[in-house]
This record gives C-alpha cells, structure tokens and sequence, in this order.
RNA sequence: CGGGGCGUGGCGCAGCCCGGUAGCGCGCCUGCUUUGGGAGCAGGAUGUCGCAGGUUCGAAUCCUGUCGCCCCGACCA
C-alpha cells in the first residue's frame, strides 16, 4: 500500500543533505521552527516547537534521575572569580570561555563575578558545608540550568554561547561508589538517547586529552549523524578528589578519620536536539521520533462540502479518543490551508503520524495514516483506531532506531593500517576502529593529519593485545573509536 | 584568533561596477472561487537601503569610518 513514488517532490527550500550538510540542518532547525538566531551573537531563540521537544527529553531524563535517586536542586547562576580559582585544571580548562560580570548597576564590583560555565565550583562550595559525616553521604543532586560558555564558533543547538542543560553532581563516601554513580549515569544515558531518541551511541571512557578539565576520568556517549561525524551526546566524569581537595569537601569516616568525599558530575544538553535532527532528518525535513515529538499525530481533515458538520466532528472525537489515550495529537482544522499545505509542512515538521480523514474516509468508515519515516500510506479502519495508531507509533519508534544502528554499522570500519585510516577519514567517514598505544602524541598527530579524533574507548571494544598502534606501530593498550565530530 | 561573505518592506534577493528619486519572488491583508500532495483570480498594505560622516545640484550606488551577522578553519557540551 505505499504510495511512495506518487509523492511529488515539493520545493521546501531545504538545501539536500548530499550537497551541502551543514546548510540543511540550519534549514530544517529554522524551517521547523524549532530555534532562530537572536539578537546576540551566539545566542538562540528556542521556539515552541523545539522547547516542547526540550520538555519531552527533561520529562524522560528527570523520570530515570529520580529513579535512580537523585533530588533537584537549584544553584546561583553567579560565580565569584575566587571560588573559580581554586582547581587548577579546572580553571586552565573554563578560563578563556567565561563570562565576565564586573558591574551590579553603575559601581564596579569588588570581587567580579563569572556566570557559570559549569557549576562544579559553586556546587562544592555548598557540599563542604553540608558535608560533616559519613551519614551525610552521598548526596545526589541534579539541576536544570543555562550556562554560558564564550564559544568562538558557534551552530544552532550543537554549540551556543549560551545553553541549556542538566548537570548532575554527587558525592561519595569511597572511590568505589563515585565510579559506580559514574557509570550509572553514563548508562542511563545511554538508555535514554536509544530508547526515547532512538539514536544509538557508543559508550566508553575519552582519552588523556579529551578528558574534563579537572576530571579523574571521563566517560561519554558518542552518536554518529548522518554526514558521517561523530556526535559528543553527553558526559559522565569521575571527579575523584581532585574538587573535594580544592574545595575542603571533608567528613569524618567510620574510622574516625577525616577524609575528602568523592565526587562526580555529568551532563547532557540541548545539543541532544542537534543529535535527533542529524540522526534522523531526510531531505524533506525533520524525522522526529515518537517518544518525543510535539505532536505525535497531525489529524489533517480533507474540507469538502459540509466537511465542518460530517468530517470535522469525527476528526474532533477521533482526537479525543486519542487524547484519552496520552497520545499528542493536533487537529489541524484551519481552513487558511489547503490539504496539500499542511501535508508538506507537517512532513517538514517530522511528525510522526499523519492521519487524513475525509469524505471518501467516512464513507467507507476508514482513516488514511502516513508515516513519516518511510511515508506509506496505509488505509485503517475506524474500528480499532486508537491501539493501531498506538502500535504504529511503537512501530515508527523502533524503526527509527533500526535504521540509525543499520547506519552507523555500515559506516563503521576496522582497520590495523593508517594508510587506510587515512583514506577512510577522507571520504564520509564514519567510526574507524584502531589499535592505538595510548600516547597522546600519537592521538595528536592523527588529529593533525586527519581531523580525525578519539571518541571514546568503548567498553565492548575488543582487547588490541599483540596489535600494532595504527600510528607509530609500538604494541597497543586498546582498540579507540576514531572519528571526525561536531 | 585567521580566512571568506553579507547588511535594501516580515523572509529571500536584484539594483551598486557606470550616481537621477527603489524593484522582484515568497509571505501578509480584503473579496470571490477552491481544498485527497505546497490553489487561482482580482484588489491592497508594508522601505529613514545597518549606522555615522564626507563628495555631489542629487547617494542604496562613490569615499572614509564604524557596528553587526553568517559561513569556513585552529579551540570547546
């Protein structure tokens, strides 16, 4: 039943994806209406389209925080340059990328203030107060936050001066139980982004370099978008003691003795909307997931005749139906447009589920349901209506994170050589897998001479014993995921 | 921070080289006919040409300065 090549391809004045990549996201982020630039330089206006889609990933993160027990908690946005100061590679790191606020009114003030690049600092700051005892741990706070990073480069949603995010931060009685808090979250991340974005990702440990600015260890979950580059779709770094030292984080042990906790923070942003678009989105647009689309289903009612008295009512009583049943539906009854219109626009919109209904429908009491991801039509009977539409949706949801998988797969090679290495990360690369040695002069000249980056080291990653670093060819510690990213 | 590009109705652009009183497409408003894959016709509204100086009888156009934005690279969620 699917009318795939009936479908005329309509000027959407998106630029296609095989010509120019970076021009069709900023298209589809703007002819979506999910994000505008503002007036300040680096900044975005998330519109209502793309903050509904921001709401519906902090309702599925908030949900498995809480599970996994963490509280919400709210820190200033306003840091004092002293407190900043005190981890050495922390402020190294965050340094060059801080705002500045030197003035309150029109008096200059004594101590300058930063807005937050991230709140390691002010957060440690409160633990060492609150933290006396054992009994006091751990603490497991998360909060939903902007921050502000001076970013020189910036791209819609990928990277902004400012950005949204949650950014949670615990601390630990042992070593032990920080890294085990640290993993945990890594993977609830990972369940995340496949089950609710549908977009696979990679988890594994980042190397020396690519490592938090003051982190022990940092973990991150890695996606590849459709261009080939790699995608960075959230953190999970293991502090140590290296903040509870700096910021006189102490509690006395079982033991009587006085020991520093330890402590983790991790975060993902509101790139994760940059990663859905480029996972999924074709060159008619958006191609949204169900778990968080807007609108999951667009009823689109075909005006003929006395439509208003004989389809309008059931496209309203169809929508309520569906309503009941927690699925978001939006009946798009204006008359302004004509059915064609609102085909294209929704489709550009990457709803999930069209359902058409008119005259022709009614009579032989039957829906027309398009999906976007493949764009069949399929004629379903009103009998049934609302647990076909909801398998569908299930359906849609578990072929999105098929084809993303198919994807990455098929653009992920293998290779022990760096002749081929090379010529792999010359075309549309993908993930290439190597042995590697771990010495960061290796991992530079690689970056150097290919774009090319270590993503992560993922756990499943097979053992590189009796293997050659793809580079400078002395024995190698791991296999690494290679790839160009954002 | 380097390289490139661009500022002209809401949006996208032309006009600039060669100065002469601002135009096109989309959108918007009104009306009628339409509506199962971006409707048609008719009528209509919207501009201190980024800003500030200068040259000139006259500047969107030439000159000087300035501000801003976008893209591409080195750095970063």
């Amino acid at each position: 039943m699917s009318n795939e090549n009936d479908i005329p391809d309509f000027p959407t004045s998106i630029t296609p994806q095989s010509q120019d990549f970076g021009r069709w996201y900023i298209d589809v982020v703007r002819r979506a209406e999910l994000a505008d630039y503002s007036p300040v330089k680096g900044c975005m206006v998330i519109r209502p389209y793309g903050y509904a889609m921001w709401e519906l990933i902090q309702q599925g993160l908030d949900k498995r925080f809480k599970a996994t027990g963490h509280v919400n908690a709210y820190f200033p946005l306003l840091i004092p340059e002293s407190l900043l100061m005190r981890e050495a590679e922390h402020v190294e790191g965050f340094a060059p990328q801080v705002a500045w606020v030197t003035h309150g009114g029109t008096e200059k003030l004594e101590e300058r203030l930063v807005i937050r690049p991230t709140s390691e600092t002010i957060i440690g700051t409160m633990y060492a107060k609150w933290i006396q005892s054992w009994r006091d741990l751990p603490i497991l706070i998360n909060q939903w936050a902007n921050v502000v990073r001076w970013e020189k480069v910036t791209r819609l949603f990928l990277r902004t001066t400012e950005f949204l995010w949650q950014e949670g931060h615990t601390a630990h009685e042992t070593a032990e139980e920080a890294q085990e808090e640290t993993l945990r979250m890594l993977g609830v991340y990972k369940d995340f982004a496949e089950t609710e974005l549908a977009m696979p990702v990679m988890d594994g440990q980042k190397t020396e370099s690519e490592k938090f600015a003051g982190a022990e260890r940092t973990y991150s979950i890695e996606a590849l978008m459709r261009d080939g580059r790699a995608l960075q779709a959230g953190t999970s770094h293991n502090l140590g003691q290296n903040f509870s030292k700096s910021y006189e984080i102490k509690f006395q042990a079982r033991d009587k003795s006085v020991q520093y906790v330890h402590t983790t923070s991790w975060g993902v942003s509101t790139r994760l909307i940059g990663g859905v678009i480029m996972v999924h989105g074709d060159d008619g647009g958006l191609i949204l997931p169900p778990k968080i689309a807007p609108y999951q289903v667009v009823i689109v009612p075909i005006p003929r005749g006395n439509w208003k008295e004989t389809v309008l009512p059931k496209a309203q009583s169809i929508q309520a139906e569906l309503v009941a049943r927690g699925i978001r539906v939006f009946l798009d009854d204006r008359d302004s447009q004509t059915p064609g219109w609102k085909f294209n626009e929704w489709e550009l919109r990457g709803v999930p589920i069209r359902m058409e209904i008119g005259p022709k429908d009614l009579e032989k009491s039957q829906v027309v349901l398009a999906r976007r991801d493949t764009r069949e039509k399929l004629f379903t009977p009103m009998e049934g209506l609302v647990p076909a539409v909801e398998e569908l949706l299930n359906t849609i949801q578990r072929a999105l994170f098929e084809r993303a998988v198919k994807f990455r797969d098929a653009h992920t090679s293998n290779t022990d050589s760096y002749e081929e290495f090379t010529s792999i990360m010359d075309g549309r690369p993908g993930f290439v897998i190597s042995p590697w040695c771990g010495s960061d002069a290796c991992e530079a000249a690689i970056k150097t001479e290919t774009q090319a980056t270590i993503r992560n080291i993922p756990f499943a990653s097979e053992p590189a014993t009796g293997k050659a670093c793809v580079k400078c060819g002395s024995s190698a510690t791991v296999h690494a995921w290679f790839a160009k990213s954002y």
